[in-house]
DNA sequence: ACCTGAACACCGTTCAAGT
DNA sequence: ACCTGAACACCGTTCAAGT
């Protein structure tokens, strides 16, 4: 990589963090190359998509969010463990509006530059839940899946001016609705 | 209203139906002013917003759901009235794609065409999630705000392609959720 | 009264031309 | 190798001109 070529493009990483924290995920590319004084076609050359971008900017954050899982792994009780990384997935989401739908569409589309570090964070979630369903501790009939959906779901919450001031309630209510056995089933293993 | 005016009016209508049933509510206007056979202009005459647009769409069947609720409140027990409802209310949200969004931002903004009949399906379902509370039969850290967040948190994950399978399951999951007394609360109302 | 479509200011995406 | 910006095909919104 050229030196012209490295600093255009972590100039661009830059400006971009800036203008889709500020105007969220659809953000004018136009914009951004603009506001970078670069060509529009330099940044389709190091981002030839959306989604690029948008992996890049985010890449370190779901990394992050990854190795959270694995600590809480092995540092918290599986329920404790579950609910905390519940709640920091939900708070992640907040860096850039919009940003769950993105998620959503990636892990539908193998093609998506977003598509693997998606798969991966449903992963960490997935053995989080499964290790406090092993115990008991959490209701069996989740999935991976729907602890993302649900994550995607407050996320949207969150997003939405109208509803933003009841989020942090309404996280609270589904993380305990997780945990909660079945209304009926007073069964619990060991 | 003049006749010419009258029948373009509803044909427009008509056509906006099928494009915002396929495309979603960020269809483009100019797409469906063309499918009409009708000068931009004229559409933006007849609907000066976008919101004015769904507010023709949408009145009929928010105006329908608001009925439902009077309706289940008499012939229903507290708990099914409310769940059924809950549930009637995140299925109308899948005639339109992304309306969700659209209903959110007008909870929020007094000026919207679409403020008033988004109030008033929040009142009824309010008025469910009251009666079904003071028997003791819901969770009583929910009010309609959080009932409609609910909704739409559900119609989001709906809407995705790769959440879209699981979207019934999690209806369940959070229907019950709502019933479902606090943990460790173990006391009943009467 | 009502309709029309050009005009304006934006997009995303591609690609020939430059260095 | 890499960068540039014009070109193309779209938007939403407004408004002078027509009937």
């Amino acid at each position: 990589m050229r030196a012209d070529a490295r600093k255009n493009y972590s100039h661009l990483l830059a400006v971009a963090r800036d203008v889709i924290s500020e105007h969220g995920v659809d953000a004018s590319l136009r914009d951004i190359a603009r506001k970078a004084g670069v060509g529009l076609g330099t940044l389709y050359r190091h981002f030839p998509t959306r989604e690029a971008l948008l992996e890049a900017l985010l890449r370190a954050n779901l990394d992050e969010l990854t190795r959270r899982a694995s600590e809480l792994e092995t540092m918290s009780s599986p329920d404790d463990a579950l609910v905390s990384w519940f709640r920091e997935a939900v708070g992640f989401t907040h860096s850039y509006s919009g940003v769950v739908n993105l998620m959503a569409a990636a892990l539908a589309d193998p093609d998506s530059a977003l598509h693997a570090s998606c798969t991966t964070v449903r992963s960490a979630g997935a053995r989080l839940l499964q290790r406090a369903q092993a115990e008991g501790m959490a209701r069996a009939d989740l999935d991976g899946a729907d602890l993302l959906a649900l994550i995607g779901a407050l996320a949207w919450v969150r997003d939405q001016f109208s509803f933003a001031p009841r989020a942090d309630h309404l996280i609270d209510f589904i993380a305990s609705a997780i945990l909660t056995e079945r209304p009926g089933s007073g069964a619990t293993k060991r």
